[in-house]
DNA sequence: ATAATTATGTGACATTGTCACTGTTATTTG
DNA sequence: CAAATAACAGTGACAATGTCACATAATTAT
């Protein structure tokens, strides 16, 4: 535990002796299924959460029920912060953000109490997550970017790379509607527009499977 | 300047009596004229810019160089702190953003080096910068969520009435052009609605002016 | 094997974005 | 002041994307 604690906590260094003891002996883990999903401010808060190994995808949808209309704003892999459970525990954010487990994931988790206590003694947590909060800010900026000055055909090998690259693999097993969510648009469109990469011969589909034949095309879109 | 200072720094009542001295001793006013124009990274970042009086427009564009495509991601208005000079200070976006101010402006300065001394001993500086960066974060996924979920006609009534609070008038005093990049979209599709909405005499259209003329209708689409 | 579920395909149409203009109203300048 | 210039607004044609209503195919459950 101490070990993999060491590994996954960025402001591990700068704790002093007492702090690194009572984050080991309080600190604890949690098991959920691939496709949990956490709704923020539905769920209660216990305390910070960090991914130990997993994989979370971070996104909003249209919350007017009927057509469930989504896009991801960012995934969480191993070692990230969950940075809603840090903002739940300080100031709430007043937006409806979801998070979707896309893995088995195992999360460490700093209980709120011990937390609070160590970000207000020492800087460097606190910092820490500030920068984390930047980061993912950056994220949705760049989504937000994306999704109005982007073509989606551009966009959507850009998510095919990202798949690719999260799964390393050319073998990406994924659905057109789970594409669709990622990029906030509607399946239909992914569909037509992978046909049209299909007919490029860029890819090459199947149910449930894509498999990327040019990389460096796909790249250049 | 100490009574503005007081007003304006939410965090001044935890100030020790050491650092408010600091403060008013080391903190000085900039002016600028309405619609300049910082770019985030470009200019030199002196310190925490404070919005004394005036308003501010912070928005993001496609940098693609020809057709100048943008959105409006939040206002400061007075007492408010621009996040992006406090990031800029700590660990840098690697996003372009930029401010363009729509009034001229008075801003505080709080210079770099102060700023930082104060935020790392005292927490609830700390915090106060936490909290106004998650409220920022807020507001842009507010407006991603926004743009992709929600009809051009209704996100423009919004504006219309969002302006109108700020003018605090039926009689809003703003271009096309600038409701467009309001929202993210082209001229054109704002002169279309408008002239939609004018059919049905929700507003009456006239060079640079908008009329509100049912505001009741208008906040009901 | 049959039924139910999930994934994909397709055409018609609505909305929004883009382009290439024209016309109109203010502002500047000779 | 009049003419030139710039800023603002209007319009039609077309492209890109979103929405809807289905059809078809593959997979899983009963």
């Amino acid at each position: 535990m101490k070990e993999t604690l060491e590994k996954i906590l960025n402001f591990w260094p700068y704790l002093s002796e007492v702090e690194k003891q009572e984050i080991v002996a309080q600190t604890f883990k949690v098991n959920y299924e691939s496709k949990k999903i956490f709704v923020h401010g539905k769920d209660e808060c216990k305390g910070l959460m960090i991914v130990n190994k997993g994989r979370a995808r971070i996104y909003i949808n249209s919350d007017n029920g009927s057509n469930g209309g989504e896009i991801t704003l960012y995934r969480l892999l191993d070692g990230d912060v969950c940075i809603l459970s840090a903002a739940c525990m300080m100031k709430s954010l007043d937006i409806s953000v979801s998070m979707e487990l896309e893995e088995d994931t195992e999360f460490f988790i700093l209980p709120k109490g011990l937390f609070l206590e160590i970000s207000n003694n020492n800087i460097m947590v606190k910092n820490y997550l500030l920068e984390e909060i930047s980061d993912k800010f950056s994220s949705v900026i760049w989504v937000l970017n994306q999704y109005i000055f982007t073509k989606m055909a551009h966009r959507l090998a850009s998510a095919l790379i990202e798949h690719r690259a999260l799964g390393e693999s050319d073998d990406i097993e994924i659905t057109h509607d789970t594409l669709a969510r990622d990029l906030g648009t509607a399946r239909e469109v992914v569909t037509r527009l992978l046909k049209q990469f299909q007919n490029d011969e860029l890819v090459e589909l199947s149910r449930g499977r894509i498999k990327i034949l040019d990389i460096n095309r796909l790249m250049r879109i």
